[in-house]
DNA sequence: CGTTCACCATACAGCCCTGTACGGCGATCT
DNA sequence: AGATCGCCGTACAGGGCTGTATGGTGAACG
């Protein structure tokens, strides 16, 4: 599976994100990684100061390439209530792996908490702005946000997991008829 | 702070709550648990044959101790509309630890999935019986059950800290009118 | 009064992880 | 062709955790 012999910044970036989604925020470490890559830690010391330093780079490669990535995909969607609708749907049918392995490590890792800090600002601001598109007052769109974005987080735990594609669909349903005005 | 000198099994499993309580499941350890009760390893392996063994108890424990009796609490208010209030309105003003700590280590630790997997199926049923109750369809009851069960996950995850009291208290009305019917 | 037994300390072995120091090889440039 | 430099292997040091084996101490009991 490692293909080339030399190894790049970049690489160890990859394989620590592809460690995050398979084994948690903790498989993103020095000697697994190595071992994954044909490679020992004498490779990674020198593209790196300290294992904190690549989860941070890991996790800012999340933040740009999916966090970001996924909130750009949805402002594309002219409609507010559409918006909305897709991104819940989208939880439900597909709950987001690498959102549930920052979720379980956040308050073990501070890097962890803050990118998920971030995430979390704007994805509820996303939301907010897309109630008070629909005609709500900016604090009750603040609220239903809040309450949207705290469905979202069990949902990715896997609240859905369990259920039948049939019921799933009709639970999506009615997600979204509960959660967008 | 550690009291007498002799310990028994029952002082292990009280310190590993609250271990858990405060640093997670990974600090239910043989190690940090010995040091908090002054005490070396050896004593833990004569009461103990491992670390799962404790954990297992510990986990008994909160399951007896702290949702089940959450449970029948909820379960001796009359009217269904009251008790889902109850549940919900506590989750947002006191986010409950020991729930947000477990779901940390829910896929690292087996044994604190099995017990969350049955401790969420009692709790979605409690939901989705009052729901019943209060005249929906079994099978509408139950999607709105998982869906507040996802909310209750979200809000454990302390997705309503950062609110001042009197937003919180806004917030804790909006998310009962949102999800009870 | 001595023995037994519950409880605990000590010491050893082992695994996994992080860092650091240094030595070696290969490609590239001159 | 020889020196340089980027990339990597190896070896050492240290820390945390789990277990096991074995010896020691007190209190309770016969």
């Amino acid at each position: 599976m490692p293909s080339s012999p030399r190894l790049d910044r970049d690489a160890w970036v990859g394989a620590g994100l592809a460690a995050l989604e398979r084994d948690g925020v903790d498989g993103v470490a020095v000697v697994p990684l190595a071992r994954a890559l044909g490679v020992t830690r004498g490779s990674f010391y020198w593209h790196f100061a300290s294992r904190d330093e690549l989860l941070a780079a890991v996790l800012e490669r999340w933040e740009l390439e999916h966090s970001e990535a996924v909130l750009q995909e949805l402002a594309a969607v002219a409609d507010p209530r559409a918006r909305l609708t897709a991104l819940l749907d989208r939880a439900v049918r597909k709950p987001p792996t690498y959102f549930a392995r920052l979720l379980d490590a956040e308050d073990r890792e501070p890097l962890v908490a803050a990118v998920l800090a971030r995430s979390a600002a704007r994805r509820t601001e996303a939301i907010a702005a897309a109630c008070r598109e629909l005609g709500l007052a900016p604090a009750e769109a603040r609220r239903r946000a809040l309450l949207a974005y705290a469905a979202y987080v069990g949902l990715a735990r896997g609240a859905a997991a369990g259920l039948a594609p049939r019921e799933r669909a009709a639970f999506a349903r009615h997600v979204v008829a509960t959660l967008v005005p």
